[in-house]
RNA sequence: GGUCCGUUCGUCUAGGGGUUAGGACGCCAGGUUUUCAUCCUGGUAACAGGGGUUCGAUUCCCCUACGGACUACCA
């Protein structure tokens, strides 16, 4: 019997989650679901320094907006929290003691300004600082200073970090996913340091505890991970387990310009890289987004299924998702593909649906001219304006129309259309208007179509214009259904007033 | 600088020893709508370069170039 999959998605709460963020989260929760699995959400907080208020609550609000609920995590508890690391934190130190007695890691007591001023020497010279098996001997730490000197110094409160020993001349030979083998000299390893000054682990300390401890089967994160694996890898060996398998997610880059997406991007070229809203920067939900257009977008930037099928719902994702199909190279993000994956969302939505969210992004009066209508009307509508719109926020820019008559008319529009015998047409339109009874779209338009074969004119000295005084401008929804919906009395008020102020 | 990872249309990508190198976004054109948008049809446009291996490389190998990540007592 095979394990039962675990996966976890582990941000650090140190600001907004964006939306690279998500897409790791999304890939984590695909792959717990489609083995049927957990997905955990462990908050990394180990740095005291970064911590940001809110983060964390943040965190747990875009995937619920994204409805990538986590099955364990803070608010749902399982068998193996808590899953804050700042709460877990008499954990590790056992840990880390376990690893310095059996040798695999040591004391080191050297200050940051003494590692510093080695780096900046190194530099000059043009050499890379790397504290391991080459120079550990003359540095300040256990390995170098007589037992009576190290216990001492840890009798005497000084400060000190616990790091891992990496060894000398060896091949690792690592297995990703995604990447298959990666082979690594260890001499180019560091020391890395897995306890620090501050009584706390460090992100590989705790992290390979507690996905241990927490069963996790499978480790799915970003490639800013990779360089790390070869230590966790090392770890793993160390403590005597089994490692989880790995899978390094290629990044989002820039829609433009070098180097991955980052949280300043969204503002520099008006397009958001947060699923809320985090400060000032706008968020996909408050833009307008529907969460399913974001989460299909997501999806398809650095997977695909291998077929042709662009729209997935979150079901057909899980169902089709695996991390064999995962891109290797970093994918550029494209707001333009976003839209119109939203503009795709919105034409499956229900009329219904959308009148209420219509209702939702108007302002007072607005909502007061929109009162005065049926919801059937509304529904309607809507209906008719959809196809134009990529967020329901356009809606009443859209269609305001049908709501008011036109307080401007479109000079190049006017210049164009209206003609010296159009205001005597349009009256003789108004006659014509006055004597329907069935005032419908479609009996409108075969009465008008009629009156205007049978009186020798053409359409283009009808239409036009008539589009114009209802409008004020040549665009919108066909003419007869703007007619049929404003109703016989407005059509009429609309042509007059036009022909008053245009003539 | 060092280490590792990568490189197919402008962008997201499919493909994979013999293909007219496929799709999507964007853009352009035509059709529909006597409007705009939608929609339909068509078009534009790619295997980074150089060496191998092979009858044959875009596909496999090597080198170069370019891009990216990492290089903290941050995650």
């Amino acid at each position: 019997m095979t394990k039962r999959v675990r996966v976890r998605f582990a941000p650090s709460p140190t600001g907004g989650l964006h939306i690279g963020g998500v897409r790791t989260a999304l890939y984590n929760y695909l792959f717990a679901k489609k083995h049927k699995g957990d997905f955990v959400l462990r908050i990394e907080d180990t740095d005291q320094n970064r911590y940001v208020e809110g983060a964390e609550q943040y965190i747990i609000d875009a995937l619920n907006w994204c409805n990538i609920p986590y099955d364990e995590g803070p608010g749902k508890e399982g068998k193996y929290g808590p899953y804050r690391q700042s709460e877990r934190k008499h954990i590790y130190k056992e840990y880390a003691d376990i690893l310095v007695a059996s040798g695999h890691a040591y004391y080191a007591f050297d200050t940051t300004e003494a590692l510093d001023a080695h780096r900046m020497d190194h530099e000059e010279s043009g050499k890379t600082f790397i504290y391991n098996w080459h120079n550990r001997e003359k540095l300040n730490n256990s390995l170098s200073l007589s037992k009576e000197e190290v216990d001492n110094q840890l009798n005497s409160g000084m400060d000190y970090v616990i790091r891992f020993k990496s060894p000398q001349d060896q091949k690792l030979s690592l297995q990703d996913i995604i990447r298959g083998t990666i082979e690594i000299d260890t001499n180019v390893l560091d020391d890395k340091v897995l306890f620090k000054s501050d009584g706390m682990p460090t992100y590989h300390l705790a992290n390979i505890v507690d996905d241990h401890l927490m069963e996790i089967t499978h480790v799915i994160r970003g490639e800013e991970w990779l360089p790390s694996l070869a230590l966790h890898q090392q770890l793993y060996d160390a403590f005597g387990w089994n490692p989880p398998e790995f899978a390094h997610l290629p990044l989002i880059m820039k829609p433009v310009g070098k180097g991955k997406l980052s949280k300043r991007d969204g503002e520099k070229l008006g397009f958001p890289v947060f699923p809320l809203s985090w400060n000032e920067s706008n968020g996909y939900r408050e833009e307008g987004y529907f969460p399913e257009a974001v989460i299909n977008f997501l999806s398809l930037l650095g997977w695909n299924p291998g077929t042709e099928q662009e729209i997935f719902s979150l079901e057909e994702l899980t169902e089709a998702f695996t991390l064999e199909r995962v891109h290797k190279a970093g994918a550029r993000f494209d707001p333009e593909k976003t839209k119109w994956y939203n503009h795709q969302y919105l034409q499956q939505k229900t009329d219904e649906e959308l009148a209420v969210l219509f209702r939702n992004t108007l302002n007072e009066t607005q909502l007061n001219i929109l009162k005065e209508r049926d919801l059937t009307d509304i529904i309607k509508i809507v209906s008719l304006i959809k196809v134009r719109a990529t967020f329901v926020k356009e809606f009443w820019k859209l269609g305001d129309y049908f709501f008011k008559a036109p307080t401007t008319y479109e000079p190049k529009v006017v210049k164009k259309q209206w003609k010296e015998d159009t205001p005597e047409i349009l009256k003789e339109l108004i006659a014509i208007l006055d004597g329907i009874d069935d005032f419908s779209s479609e009996n409108v338009e075969n009465v008008v179509k009629e009156w205007i074969s049978g009186a020798g004119l053409s359409f283009g000295k009808v239409m036009p214009p008539l589009r114009l005084v209802l409008v004020g401008d040549m665009m919108g929804a066909h003419v007869f259904d703007i007619l049929g919906l404003i109703g016989k009395e407005e059509a009429i008020a609309r042509i007059k007033s036009a022909i008053s102020i245009l003539s």
